[in-house]
Parts: C-alpha cells; sequence; structure tokens
DNA sequence: AACGGTGTGTAACGGCGTGTAACAGGCCCC
DNA sequence: GGGGCCTGTTACACGCCGTTACACACCGTT
C-alpha cells in the first residue's frame, strides 16, 4: 500500500537543472533590468511567516525569488479562502494597488526569499522604462485571466476533476521553471490545497489515493510522480472516463 | 403562494433618480475626459448578442453605458462559467489586454450600448494623460479583488449564503449607480445566476423560495424586494442562523 | 384560441462530497 | 525513548445539492 519504490527517484533533490534567470512568469517584466534603477531589498521569510497580512499598510509588491507563498483572502467572519499559490518570478501584492492597505494575507509554506519593490518608487520607475508599463499591464491581465480559468475549474469540475487540474497546472509551473513535470513536490498542505480548491482535505486525500489507484499518479505524501499525464489532462479538461 | 400584492410597488420603472455621470465604477476612469483625447464609438448590443467572443481579435475595451452583460469564460471541450455581470460604468475586456485574441465572450442580457474604446489609441491616450495610468492600473487591481471577493464566496458558503451574498452585491451596485438598493430587477436568468454562483438553476430557485419564505425577500420572477436586508447581509456573510 | 419555445417553480430520488471519527506516521521537545 | 502535536489516510453515515421529471406562466407566432 505504499508506493516508496516507485517514488525513489523522487527523493533527490528536485534542482536538476539551473533555474532560469528571474523573470516574471506572468509577463516578461525583467527585474534584472529594473534593479539598475531601483532600489531592490531581498527579504528571507521563514516558513509560516507572512510577507504581508491584510490590513497592514500597501507599501510595496513582493517578487518570489525562492520558495512557495500561498495567498488567502480573508473575510470579517473567519472564513478564509487560499486564493493562488506562488512561486518563484511570481509577483504578489498587486492586487492591492490602489488601496491603502493589503487586501489579502501571503504567507511562506516554507522557507523563501522575495524581492521587495517599494511601490512608489518601482510603480515610476516601472513607468519610466520603455515598454515596461505595457508588459506590467499585461501581467496583471494575466492575473485576471488566472483567477478566471480557476472559476472555470471551480465551477464546472467534481472534486477529483479539480484536483488533477491542479496537479496539471503545478506541473506546468514547473516545467516553466525548469524543473521536471513529471515529478515534483507539493509545497502546501492537504489543507491548503483542498481550501484553494474549495474540498475538504479528506476529499483532496481521496481523490489522491483514487488516482493512484487507477495508476495515473503516484503518491508519497507530498512527492507526487505523473504517471499517465496525459489521462490526468483529460481528466482536468472534464473528458472523465474515469474508471 | 404568489407575491404580487408585495411587489406591486414594484412594477414601477426604477430609473427613479438620474443615474449619475459615467464614471468607470471600478476606479476614477472618467471617460468624459477620456473622450477629448479618443475618438468613442457607441455601439448598440441586442439582447442576446455578444460584443465579443473568445478567439475574435483583440482590439479594443469596451465600457457599459447602458443594459446588464455577462462575461464568460469557455473551456475547450464546451464548459462554460460566468465570471461576472457587467453594468454601467464597467470595463470590460480588461482580462484580454497583452492577447491577440479575446480569452473570453460578453454578451448582452438586454438591450444595451457599449462604448468602443480601441485599444492601442484609447491606451497610449490613458497614458498621456495625468494620473490615468494609475487609475488604469487601480482599475484593474480592483478587479482582481472582485474576483477574489467571488472566490471567497463560491469556496466558503453554502448554496443559500452564495444566493443572498450575490442579492447584497446587485444591491450594492445599483445603489451605486443610484437605483434603488431594496428593490430590483435581476437583468439574467436563473441559469446565469446559476452558473455564476455554481449551482443548478433549481437549486437557485429553492434559495429564492426559501429566502422568501422566511420573509427575508419578496420574489416576482426577476423582481426582487428586499425586506430584511440586515438579515440577508448576516446570511451572505456566514453568520448562517436561518429559520 | 391554439401552439410551441423559453424561462421558472416544485417535488422525489439518489449520489457526491462532507462531517466525524479513528488510526498511522513524522517531527519536535521534553 | 516517550509523549504531544500535526499531517495525512481511510471508513462510514448523513445531508446538501444535483438529477430528473413534470407543471405552469409568459411570449410571440400561426
Amino acid at each position: 500500500m505504499n508506493a516508496m519504490p516507485m517514488l525513489a527517484a523522487v527523493s533527490a533533490p528536485l534542482q536538476s537543472r539551473r533555474p532560469p534567470a528571474l523573470v516574471a512568469a506572468n509577463a516578461g517584466i525583467d527585474i534584472e533590468r529594473l534593479r539598475e534603477h531601483v532600489p531592490v531589498l531581498r527579504r528571507k521569510i521563514k516558513a509560516g511567516q507572512s510577507v504581508y497580512r491584510a490590513g497592514q499598510p500597501f507599501h510595496a509588491l513582493y517578487l518570489v525569488h525562492v520558495g512557495c507563498f500561498k495567498t488567502s483572502e480573508l473575510s470579517g467572519d473567519g472564513r478564509e479562502q487560499v486564493t493562488g499559490f506562488r512561486m518563484r518570478g511570481d509577483l504578489i501584492g498587486v492586487e492591492s494597488i490602489g488601496l491603502a492597505a493589503y487586501a489579502c494575507d501571503a504567507v511562506a509554506l516554507e522557507d523563501g526569499e522575495v524581492w521587495e519593490l517599494p511601490y512608489p518608487p518601482v510603480l515610476r520607475a516601472l513607468f519610466g522604462l520603455p515598454d515596461m508599463h505595457a508588459r506590467f499591464t499585461a501581467a496583471m491581465a494575466e492575473e485576471i485571466r488566472r483567477d478566471r480559468a480557476w472559476m472555470l475549474a471551480l465551477g464546472t469540475l467534481s472534486a477529483e476533476q479539480r484536483v488533477s487540474a491542479f496537479l496539471v497546472d503545478i506541473a506546468g509551473r514547473c516545467a516553466a521553471l525548469g524543473f521536471s513535470d513529471r515529478h515534483f513536490i507539493l509545497r502546501m498542505s492537504r489543507a491548503d490545497m483542498a481550501n484553494y480548491l474549495a474540498l475538504k482535505h479528506e476529499t483532496v486525500s481521496r481523490a489522491l489515493s483514487h488516482l493512484q489507484e487507477i495508476g495515473c499518479i503516484a503518491v508519497l505524501r507530498r512527492e507526487i510522480k505523473m504517471l499517465d499525464a496525459e489521462r490526468i489532462v483529460a481528466m482536468a479538461s472534464g473528458c472523465a472516463s474515469v474508471h
């Protein structure tokens, strides 16, 4: 009942290839170029600590450099909704632009590092560089499209399909970062996944178990190995010819 | 079993107060000011017709002037997800910025009119005006926050709570437009509402019937009268002391 | 008036996902 | 090593909501 042997190769560090130059994943915002014009503070964040919290004065955007972070929306009465997981190259804080305070929480899932981009100087610098403003706008549009794609998945897919879609999404982002898209480590807990997918953590567990049972994936706690990626993609796309 | 008498007053047209100046609801984008600098085409749309469809070449943003529109995300295999309802002052098309083609559909729910803002000239004009670029960015951030708020509601609320939250949202937007927030007409079908809320139209029917049964609202087809707005807000906020 | 199509309301049934619980394993601290 | 805590897995009963079906109101057309 244990997938240990199948996952033996996964235990090795995933950083087999050198990560690509740090460019915001959402659009072609070249931070290296930006750094020539504005001061960029490197800030280390420990697992569980927050980059910012809802209600704190908004003063900077952050670019994820190392680690994985979750952003979560909070309601007045204690409800929480994870709105996304941010990895290397992702820009966080854009949702709070135009406000006096951050609108959501950003918490580190593991030890990591973000680059702090103080908002007024950075935005002015961005706007001064050719093309940068358009790229920044495009990055925000991409953020909207991400959310909309999530809505489509959440509104139309079943529990198991959502989990499949989530795995496909993570795999794609790992590939974009130069990692393997066939075996990777989920940086978030089952509870965080479940919250993001609008499910309960038991349901996520069951779905992963079932995907393993039918031979699509191999699971060992947070390690995932895609055995039949094609079928997972098919399931995530709604073509549920399951079992 | 019919709410007719309660809704007698609602039959009168809702345009009791003069609508406010047309300013994009999401941020302070002053279109009147913009019109002095760029050509704005007024385009009439009949009920059921689309402003744009996914896949068509992206060439313009649209500002809703009259009517109500729905935007919906489409998947390759026929799934559809309504991502929002757009009313007077709302800007649509921003999600497609940076793409060659529109990423979603925008369909009129009733006869209406949009102002077409050809993308390259308008954006350049926007960026030339002081503060406009920042406001435009803020409008996009607001769009992201709307989506995130929807995620929070969809991920954490039950069917009836979602319907309540939807009514509260619509009421708030009606109020912002100078209409009554106590009685209004839903411009969309039960099916569109249901899709937006990730429910089935029967469930929406049930929820509305129940809300009427417990005295929170009066319903006559698409006409809604808020009888106990406070309780509806409470339900929409998760404090479900229903029945 | 008769007709069909669309949108809506109601009811019964059943299934997916939830709630609850118990248990196993890993990790930290004592 | 032992205890406590957290995470993850599995089992089982329940309930919300989806599914299906049907009836009705409304509208334009014939």
